[in-house]
RNA sequence: GGUUCGGUAGCUCAGCUGGAUAGAGCAACGGUCUUCUAAACCGUGGGUCGUGAGUUCGAAUCUCACCCGAAUCACCA
């Protein structure tokens, strides 16, 4: 029984005409927790008993059986409920001491598939900062979906077809060498693209062949084909080294090419529902009943686009593996779209299309200017990772001189601030690139919430002491009380954060867990001799208990938890 | 112009299923390392919650209008 539904019942046995549920919504959360832990407002009591709400809340504050609580007080119109500390605290900690992997977690899934596609770079091209954004908040979705008990299907749909390729083959014939792509090969083939795609604005002629080459590619042309596996290879290794880095593995690579082999069947379906309208040389889907604007599945040259392998890849995914929801972590400019995409598929008569859910993020640009691959503004994503993994390094050598393992602790802390400072934001704020702010580890950030964390570690390796079992947790006090009751809040977060789909609740957890951690750090002495040893255990209980619960939090964000740094 | 999202401290943001004096971080200023890691802690200053109306006992939070910004509105994905 948690702490609410005891205030619900409590209040329920003096108002008998309510009803738990009517109770349970009014019961808030004091804004200053020496309030108390919960708080129930009179004034909706005010009109039916035709009393002043100050004197409703000090009536029936009298008439309350205070048994299960420490406290119950009328203040003003308020009636404030103070938690019995010792017991509900006791049973917190027991529960998470207990077993901590699974501590917040709540089987709502039960096992459903849930399809997260996110990442999905273009191959050829560098990762840029912006493609954090959807990598991130993709794979911290992943990680909460499964924390409550979905199974998650991660999936980067590589952008690995289209016209841009044969122009990339068409500049590659040109110019291309060998050597040089194998050395740096996504950086080389940008070069290409970025001078063919400068140089056509002369060459007219140069367009045309890009359109020969992927007209070549499609028809199954040996050089082409070749050509376009090795890029493919070749950007492919070089981004699961950046995924290595970050710690995202996905289950499937499969892009836009294998979707394009199943093109036909969408179409197929489309035409026998008479869904294809021509307009001005194009085919469209009108979808004026849903007030959206019409969605063109073939060009007026006749050839597909990408929203017939996106109907493609839907259905397969469908069929593949019967998902419960599909999810996909693409950026705000998408939006419209996917509302097409789905109507598309209702119109095709697919009850699931409902489940199709597109999660939005707000764009990243660069000094107010919008990030663009072609026009050379892009910040590359190993570069920012690299320099915070130095700027921590740097920081160790200086604060932390002969920490083992430094180099590995560097890296979780340096890439651990450039993820947490992605996610600590809500998804659909834009977001301005500024290097100073994602590299900085004070304040709010990654290294705050992990360094909180170490200091924990550091005093339960003093201690000497690993097994609570035997502690009495009833030992813990006020001073404890602040951190105890908010790790009771941790699941509630998981949901909310699930159900949102929105990882900042988890990494604003995090730092409210992290302060109030320090700031119990910086107050209470825990290792001193004049600490009664059954209160030292308590404490160092609840240590470890917020250790556990940081752990858990952050990984839940893909941020690592050194225990020293 | 239509649609969607946003406008809260100098900057970046939280709070938004209505409730008790509107919160953090950064920046500024001032304290705290002989005592468990100062990547920390404590304090000071800083606000017409875009504007105006409405609903309500009560609005940063809900509704409407307007102002400002972003994204988008069929041959890129």
């Amino acid at each position: 029984m948690n702490g609410k539904q005891l205030v619900a019942e409590a209040l329920q046995a003096v108002l008998p005409d309510w009803s738990l549920d009517d109770i349970d919504v009014k019961i808030e959360r004091p804004k200053d927790e020496k309030l108390g832990d919960y708080a129930f407002p009179t004034f909706t009591l005010a009109k039916t008993m035709r009393k002043a709400p100050n004197l409703i809340a000090a009536e029936l504050a009298e008439k309350i059986d205070q048994g299960s609580f420490e406290k119950v007080e009328a203040v003003g119109p308020y009636i404030n409920f103070f938690l019995d500390k010792s017991q509900t605290g006791a049973a917190i900690l027991q529960e998470i001491l207990a077993d901590p992997e699974n501590y917040g977690a709540r089987d709502l899934g039960h096992g459903r598939n849930v399809l997260t596609e996110y990442s999905s770079p273009n191959i050829a091209k560098p990762m840029g900062m912006g493609h954090l954004r959807s990598t991130m908040i993709g794979e911290a979705i992943a990680r909460i979906l499964a924390k409550e008990g979905f199974k998650p299907i991660r999936i980067d749909y590589l952008g690995d077809w289209g016209t841009q390729f044969g122009k990339m083959i068409a500049a590659y014939k040109m110019w291309g060498n060998d050597a040089d792509i194998e050395k740096d090969p996504i950086n080389t083939l940008l070069s290409y693209y970025v001078r063919i795609n400068r140089e056509a604005e002369e060459h007219p002629e140069y367009d045309e062949e890009g359109r020969e080459w992927f007209s070549k590619l499609e028809h199954g042309d040996e050089e082409a084909k070749r050509l376009w596996s090795w890029f493919r290879e070749v950007s492919l290794e070089r981004f699961k080294k950046v995924y290595n880095m970050l710690d995202v593995h996905f289950d499937s690579f499969t892009g836009e090419a294998f979707s394009a082999q199943m093109m036909d069947e969408p179409i197929q379906i489309l035409r026998e529902k008479g869904l294809l309208v021509k307009s001005q040389g194009a085919e469209i889907v009108d979808l004026e009943k849903y007030n959206l604007p019409p969605l063109m599945v073939i060009k007026s040259n006749g050839t597909s686009t990408y929203i017939t392998r996106d109907l493609a890849t839907a259905m397969y995914r469908k069929k593949t593996y019967g998902f419960y929801k599909s999810i996909y972590v693409v950026g705000q400019e998408q939006e419209v779209y996917f509302q097409q995409l789905r109507a598309c598929l209702k119109e095709m008569g697919f009850d699931w299309a409902d489940d199709i859910v597109h999660i939005s993020f707000g764009l990243m640009s660069i000094n107010g200017q919008k990030m663009s691959t072609r026009k050379g503004n892009v910040v590359n994503l190993e570069d920012v990772l690299n320099e915070s993994v130095d700027l921590a390094r740097k920081q160790i050598s200086e604060k932390n001189v002969g920490l083992k393992n430094a180099d590995e602790v560097a890296k979780q802390v340096g890439i651990g601030a450039v993820v947490f400072h992605d996610l600590k934001n809500y998804r659909r704020n834009p977001v301005d690139f500024n290097l100073e702010e994602v590299v900085k580890f004070e304040g709010e950030t990654g290294p705050y919430v992990q360094y909180s964390r170490a200091r924990g570690e550091s005093l339960l390796r003093k201690s000497g002491i690993t097994d609570f079992s035997d502690a009495d947790l009833t030992k813990i006090g006020a001073e404890e009380w602040d951190l105890v009751s908010f790790m009771g809040r941790y699941a509630d977060t998981i949901q909310k954060a699930m159900e949102t789909y929105d990882p900042s609740a988890i990494a604003k957890y995090a730092l409210e867990l992290a302060k109030r951690f320090n700031k119990y750090y910086a107050h209470t002495r825990i290792l001193v001799d004049d600490v009664d040893e059954d209160v030292k255990k308590a404490r160092l209980a609840v240590v470890q208990a917020v250790s556990h619960v940081i752990k858990s939090a952050l990984d839940l964000l893909d941020v690592k938890a050194p225990d020293e740094m």
